[in-house]
Formats: C-alpha cells, structure tokens, sequence
DNA sequence: AATAAATAGTACATTTATATAATAAATGTA
DNA sequence: TACATTTATTATATAAATGTACTATTTATT
C-alpha cells in the first residue's frame, strides 16, 4: 500500500520524475499545491469524524463559526458564501439544513428588504459551545508539531501564497 | 459582497471575536486551517477551470500526473488512492471515467492477482502533455508572489503541520 | 491441508456539491 | 417612471464523494 501519506517522501520522488520528463514543469510550485491539498483533505476528513457524533459536518460547522465570529451576530447567505468560500448555491442548501436543526435562523433584513439575515439560535450557540472542548484539542493536537514560531511564519507565508491566486 | 476573500483581513476580525468570547480557542492553528482550506478551494476552482476545455476536472488530472510520475509507469488503484489522497471507493469511480476516456488502461497483476495496475495509455500521455504548457503557467503565476527561499521555507512548515496529522 | 485473517477492488446506495436557469423582490439610477 | 442591477431562493439536473457491504485472492496460523 506505500508509504503513508503523512511522509510525503513518495510525492518528492513523483516530482523527480515528472521534472526530467518536463522539465518545465515548476516544481516547487507543484509540491506546494500538492502538500495543500493533502493537508486539506486530512484537515476535513479529520474534522468530519469528530463532528459525526454532534450530527455536523465540516462545512455546517464552518458555517456555524463564522456567525459565531461576527459582533452583530448575524450574515447574509451572501457573505456567509464569501467568507465560508461556499458556492451560492450550497450556501441555500446547507443554511437550510442548518435552519431545520433549529441551529439557525433567517429573517429579514431592515435596511434592506432583498437582504436575508441568518443568525444562531440559543440551540445553534449551545451546539457550539458544546462541541469546542472537542474541536480545541483537535486544533492544538494538529498544530502541536509546530513552535509558536513557526505558527506565525507558516501563516505568513501562506498568506502571501493566497494573495498570488485569483486576481 | 464583502471583501475578496484573498485579503483575509475579515477572517482574522472573526478570530478575534471567537477568541473573546472562547479564550481557550487555538488562535493560531485555527488561522492555519482557514487559510488551509482558503488556499485549496481557490487552487482546486483555479485548476479546475483551467482543465474543463481538456474534458478533464482537478481530480482527473491528479491522478494522470500520479501515473506520470511514476518510474514503473503503473500503479494499483489502493496505491493511487493513497498517493492522490482519494478515498478507494472514489478511485473507482475515477479510473472508470478515465478508462473510458481512453486515457488509462487496466490490466491485471502477474504477481498478485488481487491487484490491478493501471496505466497511461498513449492518449493518455498526449493528453498530459498537451495541457502541461496550461498547468505550469498556471503553477507559475500561483507561486509568483513568493521567492524561491519562502517556497522552500513554506515547504519545510507544510511538511511539518502535515506530520501532524492523522497519526 | 484447513481455516482464519487480511488485502484489493468494486457495486450500490446515499450524501454532498456544483452548474444553470428561472423567479421574485428590492434597490439605484437615467 | 422605466430599466438595469443586486440579492436570494428555487428547481432541476448532474457531478463528485463517501460509507457499507460484498467477492476474490492472498497470507498467516493452526
């Protein structure tokens, strides 16, 4: 079955290869994009396992927390898929799942009619609340093999990297 | 609509106000995660508009470069599947499109018959290296905003956080 | 040799995500 | 007022991903 994934050592030699049969092809670039998605998809799949139990995903809770991190305590469908990075139309589907959990709920905004508010129920709070002890250890657990240091550097550089995409 | 998400100012804001009223929140390996998963969605929409013209999606193209960068020139769906960070039910249904494409071929193992390998058929190959000039300009621009000594470093710390996962 | 346990691959059902277009209401502006 | 634009939802249809269970084969154990 190879190595495991975690080591990586597989990926820098498919590079090798694929670098002497174009030589092009932009390496470091390359393994970037491919340690990202990697780290992406234990990242979600990690956190899909222990959200199962409290009857979430990845995304719902994603979309939890960032009403969570707003003062006024509540977003637009649009602003919640801006900032959640969700396409529009996974934007209806999930908040409407997440409103028949009762842990969200839609009104109409003031100032502007078209506009829809969505903000967390007492039941949405209490969801959260109950799950962060988890979702804490999980983050510190997947952060532990870095210094504080290298925290920061490593947010530095991947801040840098996103400004180089879709401008 | 909010600001771009490519600036992240907005994101930071949310944990700051997550951290208030959570203090035991892990500030910075949450950023990490956001940015994480900022990072990959923009990669995998940017990759995959790129690949839609070649009847290819960001999956598919994986996985042929997998194959390509392989000494053998052959690798088993459960090697695949680790390698592309795909789960094996989804490597089915993947190396299926891509056979019916004509752009693998699969055949069985000699020394294990349980196994079956999969290949780059010619077509295969011509399709990889029509759409390379594509990717690599498109790998280019995406690491442009980095030299190549934060590339390296960026590396080093993703190999890092990646150890930290899934052990 | 016989049996048990592990591995590889797939089929099927379900869930999750996307793309597209149509609708409707509210807003801004010529 | 008339008209284009923005915001959000809905409706399909389709694509992508996952979980579970099942078959065949190999490897290990007795």
């Amino acid at each position: 079955m190879g190595p495991p994934m975690t080591d990586f050592a597989s990926t820098e030699q498919r590079l090798s290869v694929t670098c002497r049969r174009y030589p092009d092809f932009p390496r470091r670039p390359g393994i970037l994009v491919r340690l990202i998605t990697h780290i992406y998809k234990a990242l979600h799949d990690e956190a899909n396992a222990l959200l199962k139990p409290y009857g979430l995903n990845h995304p719902e809770y994603n979309l939890l927390m960032m009403l969570y991190g707003t003062t006024s305590g509540t977003m637009s469908p649009s602003e919640l898929a801006d900032v959640a990075g969700e396409k529009s139309a996974n934007i209806t589907r999930l908040t409407n799942e997440l409103s028949e959990k009762g842990l969200i709920s839609r009104s109409a905004s003031a100032d502007d009619r078209r506009k829809v508010e969505l903000s967390l129920t007492p039941q949405g709070l209490a969801a959260i609340e109950s799950l962060l002890p988890d979702i804490c250890g999980l983050l510190a657990r997947q952060g532990r093999h870095l210094t504080i240091s290298e925290q920061v550097q490593l947010e530095k550089l991947l801040k840098k990297f996103l400004s180089g995409l879709a401008d």
